[in-house]
DNA sequence: TTGCTTAATGACTGACTGGTCAGTATCCTA
DNA sequence: TAGGATACTGACCAGTCAGTCATTAAGCAA
């Protein structure tokens, strides 16, 4: 992308040249706390993994977009792959513990609204499918990693999913009938339209643009099944 | 990996030598038909890309599955990511050509669980996965292919369900107040239960081990909106 | 059998990049 | 202000691998 800064061989190349060594140099050397060098170059680890993944993306990119030498990256991880573990582990982390200290409402089905908007708004963030594509991608090289996020992410999210609507069920506005798995079911429908919404090709051929009103349709469907009481005749084909 | 056949500077160096080239040229040169050669490299692309990915996996193993030399490889396809390309392509038009062929059943419902049936046999093949990883893992390098698996299969899958619950509207067998989105609301519910299904830590810890299971409790759950007359309240909570 | 065509081979090359380390600049203490 | 400790730098190195091409031999026609 950026790399071809030093090299356009018109007449003024050597002005070009002494300029981004005037301004390699200009910068001067700064001294960090640990803990801050760390959240520098794990956040340019975000941004270069996130365009390209681990194997397109440079160590020296990550270098330059934290504004930090290619050395000094190597000070504070061992190794690429160590970097790119930690980053994903931190993104994870930080945004779960951000959203759990979140205030409960004492009305059961408010709280459900709540917790799926939440969730919701979670996984439609631009960094969402950014990590799960890295996770996925990255799976024969670092299945430990896919295993974190699951048990981190999804499976928390259900379990916190499945408890809410159990409160429902004891508060008598859900049938009890399909509770069981269906924070599974609601969790799976949220998720797939999430990552859908972010591949554009999906997006315009289901008209999955207005991000509300997909949440909206899959609230309407599984209340369907939630509010229902009717017994249901069973799949007579299996 | 296998590199150092040739190189042991021992004193039957020669000796090492002179097997090594002759298993190497025991197997004689054989001549094949243009298409029977690619068939065969675009088999060991699977192989080799399906279990190390992209980038991992070296055009030399893929030549060493397919019992080709390198060179061979570079007369059939311009280039690696050439072959990778061709190789999702085939994969996935292959498998649906076979499935679209299937013969249809004259009772909507029972037409509906065929075709269920016969997306869920699909998606939880080893090879659905592994194409699904693939092309998720290549994204930001090649949206194209991305959206080339979208239209060609999830988007295609997603109108077949459509149009067969379509049917069993028409015949009164569903509920049409739901119809609309829900083929959109089955299918995430079948993908992403087939994906969890790959994974084994997803899959010991929320008990998806058995296959026939878990479609059955998507089905309980879909067809308890799908079935159900009762006009439900609608979420109160925007 | 001879000789031609071309599929097939694999040693080689050039470009690339992860990781290193000798040297440099900053900051702090005395 | 001197001098020690160390955070930081970036040129360099060694390994890797996609892609090439001169050479070989299979298969065929005469």
């Amino acid at each position: 992308m950026s790399k071809n800064v030093v090299s356009p061989p018109v007449n003024e190349t050597e002005t070009v040249q002494t300029l981004a060594l005037a301004s390699a140099r200009h910068e001067p050397r700064t001294r960090r706390p640990a803990e801050e060098r760390e959240a520098q170059i794990i956040d340019a680890a975000f941004e270069a993994f996130g365009v390209d993944g681990l194997n397109e993306t440079r160590i020296d990119d990550v270098a330059r977009i934290a504004g930090v030498s290619k050395g000094t990256i190597y000070l504070y991880f061992p190794n690429k792959e160590a970097l790119f573990r930690e980053m994903i582990r931190r993104t994870v982390i930080a945004r779960l513990d951000a959203l759990e200290n979140e205030a409960h409402d004492p009305d059961p089905l408010t709280d459900f609204h709540r917790l799926v908007g939440a969730f919701w708004g979670y996984i439609n963030t631009s960094e969402f499918p950014v990590i799960h594509r890295l996770v996925i991608g990255a799976l024969p090289r670092m299945p430990e990693l896919s295993q974190f996020f699951a048990e981190r992410a999804s499976l928390r999210w259900q379990r916190l999913l499945q408890t809410s609507i159990d409160a429902c069920v004891d508060d008598g506005t859900f049938s009890p009938e399909h509770a069981p798995r269906s924070a599974c079911m609601l969790h799976s429908m949220l998720m797939q339209h999430a990552l859908m919404r972010a591949l554009p090709s999906m997006c315009t051929a289901m008209k999955l643009d207005d991000g509300d009103a997909v949440l909206e349709h899959i609230l309407t469907f599984f209340l369907g099944v939630m509010h229902s009481t009717t017994p249901i005749s069973r799949a007579q084909h299996a």
